[in-house]
DNA sequence: TCAATCAAGATTGTTAACAATCTTGATTCC
DNA sequence: GGAATCAAGATTGTTAACAATCTTGATTGA
């Protein structure tokens, strides 16, 4: 029996984070093309639902930076990052996760070994299958697990970043050693060495 | 005649804008206490509406960090941040604003002396009068309007983070001298001295 | 008295219809 | 031919009603 892991907090049965996921999923896969507009319409169809719940959707994504807003034209997806824009988000992030991951370290339970594992042997595996969607989502989902457990404040900034990040590199970074370097850093941090795990993260989040 | 500079690139007849900016507003100077449940009738009541704009507004502020959602139960105020918490943020915040600050010198347009001229004159009248929310405005829509000339990308998510941070402290901090923090920063923005206008920057961004 | 149950009200979630605005392409006029 | 005008369709903006869920407080039973 497989256990799905729902690092969101929140019901899930909401429509309206069913349909932020998914649409965050496409975005970050690169499914969809920059600038392209996003209709309302379409989404309700896809999705089974009337405009409303759509809508709340990608107003959120919208904030997250993903997309972006034009009053009566609606969302659009947002223009990739220029490298110097790049280097001040990933700076940014990297203090953001370094902060995290040393307080995670320090108040790991047993469970959080159980759970990172878990991630990284399934960011291993799409790393092997070599689908680009599914290793940004599990390169994410892993990333993500240390900070929602460090801080909810943070976890919200965090995701920003790192979706508008991935946005811009997914569509061009090789992931073959992904995984290896995510090893990296989860063995550290199971040995409790933050010092390493640091430095590992520092490497990996260019 | 005085001219209402609208830093807004959007149409601000669009409802959600509207609420979207009063209750931030209400948020950043303290009108609202923390934890304190935000009921969407009532604000469509407040803003002449139905419900359904105001919950595009309460869904960005959301996102934007100032309030938070639970499923079936609305929104309520954001718990402030710890003083951790706090010092990761003002760090992201300074360096995203560094960058910014320091682009913007070397492309500043001549309208530009006009706008940093106005709204350090906006916030000096305010520190004046000693209204804790329009000191808080002013503070924001002065950064704000370097961020937004460097970098529309950027713009978005410097909002998400001095939004929480002017949440926490604007209820403590005394502003007898943000008028002259920001009338050094200003000058030496407007002698185009890169160095001096960061420094003072660092110093005023705790 | 205390806990469990239930019902009424309050509040959020969703929907479909209508209004306002924008886009597109044909038409007209020069 | 080319620019301006106009209308039809598409799309977003807003609304009010209804459904689902939660909260509150009274009632019941032990």
């Amino acid at each position: 029996m497989v256990w799905v892991i729902n690092t969101q907090a929140h019901n899930p049965k909401v429509t309206r984070n069913a349909i932020c996921e998914a649409l965050r999923s496409d975005l970050i896969s690169g499914k969809l093309d920059f600038d392209q507009p996003i209709r309302e319409q379409k989404l309700a169809e896809r999705f089974g639902t009337s405009r409303g719940p759509v809508r709340d959707a990608l107003l959120r994504l919208t904030q997250e930076g993903a997309l972006v807003y034009e009053a009566n034209k609606g969302v659009r997806v947002i223009s990739p990052l220029t490298d110097e824009e790049r280097s001040v988000v990933a700076g940014m992030r990297l203090s953001l996760e370094k902060h995290c991951l040393s307080k995670f370290i320090k108040n790991m339970k047993k469970e959080d070994v159980h759970e990172l594992t878990f991630l990284l042997e399934r960011l291993t595996t799409a790393c092997e299958r070599a689908s680009l969607p599914g290793v940004a989502e599990c390169d994410l989902a892993l990333h993500r697990y240390w900070v929602a457990q460090a801080s909810s404040h943070l976890e919200t900034m965090w995701l920003g970043l790192s979706v508008r990040m991935i946005m811009k590199y997914s569509r061009l970074t090789k992931y073959e050693d992904i995984a290896a370097e995510h090893k990296r850093i989860v063995e550290a941090v199971l040995e409790k060495d933050v010092e390493k795990a640091l430095f590992y993260l520092g490497e990996n989040v260019i």
